[in-house]
DNA sequence: TCAATATCGGATCAGTCAATCCATAACTAG
DNA sequence: CTAGTTATGGATTGACTGATCCGATATTGA
């Protein structure tokens, strides 16, 4: 179990912890070894060291997001809730979350890796936020299903269509949070796309 | 009127719409200026020259695309539509030139300038097509406005909830045509927003 | 024909990029 | 103790970044 060698002195989750608020505030493109050096403390050589790339950083730091600020998400899979409370939580929970003056604005996950420079470190950023992506709308869709079976949907609904609308307003919150739209214009909307899950239901 | 000096023999047009092809699909940051000078064919003393900077052709390119594809959102603004047809269209309209195979994929105003990076030319890009975005917002707000006026929507619509909801899930069909969701769920689910716009008519 | 003006291609700039190298330090196993 | 292994700080790498400079060229107005 103990691990040979001269054992590591900085603080894992205090590194993760920087170099995620620095990728979300600036993107992973926009974001410099040196600022990540800076931010975290530690020399080219440790970050190289424990990470093997900034590639391979960024997808810890994604990771990282995912298992805090990002784990807003997981509600939607939770199957004691109901299906529209369970909907009703991921989009109210992640306007919360987003709309937190506490860390950078939006969601990491949502507003990385949408574009397709041919650079060699780029495509493998864009793998992890894409896969986050289709996760989040698996579940999504679960859910979707789920109430259909439990009859809070019509049968003939079109799972896709409505799985396409929740998680299109979901990614589009991020743009518009970062374009300083308000919490509660955001709360009302989310509300107004429930009233469309219960319209469905009759 | 005819200007002094040696004239221009490119194309504006031309290299305009290469440099917007390259942005939509890279984004500003990933794409270099040697890029540009490849798919434009000019040297860099003519970008330079005939732009001032990257971010001033960037800005160029950004308004050919708004009068190009980015313009099938000018229906929104159309008062000879109803409300909701007008909205119908935006959706529809839009869904259909993202998913356009003859060029980038997802709309070039929605995927880019998300991110604050501290640099000097990024928050030009920025706010040009935060701009966009802006005006958008504003003439779908215009037209949710007009439809209570007409009587298609309440008289206690939560007016910026349900532009919130709109503009939400318009920026989100960027990402989701980037994840590669099909043109068919996409255009299900906007039916499906638009169902929500019916309800909150009665 | 002769300035004045502006664009052209191509070379070049200083600065920054991600990544690597090296000598040293700190640990475990035998 | 020694040998092997890994982490650390700092200097350094070649490649690329956006931007500028230069001499040559093409046009207008006098």
């Amino acid at each position: 179990m103990s691990p040979v060698g001269r054992p590591r002195i900085f603080d894992m989750e205090a590194v993760l912890e920087a170099a995620m608020l620095l990728f979300w505030e600036q993107g992973y493109e926009a974001t410099s070894l040196a600022q990540l050096r800076e931010a975290t403390g530690l020399s080219s050589a440790s970050l190289y060291g424990a990470f093997g790339s900034k590639e391979g950083l960024f997808e810890k730091a994604v990771e990282h997001y995912i298992a805090g600020p990002g784990s807003v998400t997981d509600v939607v899979a939770d199957e004691a809730e109901s299906p529209r409370e369970a909907i009703a939580r991921l989009l109210h929970g992640s306007i919360n979350m987003q709309t937190d003056t506490s860390h950078p604005r939006g969601c990491l996950v949502a507003l990385s890796g949408t574009t397709r420079a041919p650079g060699a470190g780029q495509a493998g950023a864009r793998k992890v936020v894409a896969a986050r992506r289709a996760a989040d709308r698996a579940r999504i869709r679960a859910c979707i299903v789920r109430g259909i079976a439990s009859g809070e949907l019509a049968e003939d609904t079109d799972v896709d269509g409505v799985t396409s609308m929740i998680h299109g307003f979901l990614l589009g919150i991020s743009t518009q949070v970062c374009d300083g739209t308000s919490a509660r214009h955001l709360h009302a909307a989310a509300d107004a796309v429930l009233a469309n899950w219960d319209a469905q239901g009759r």
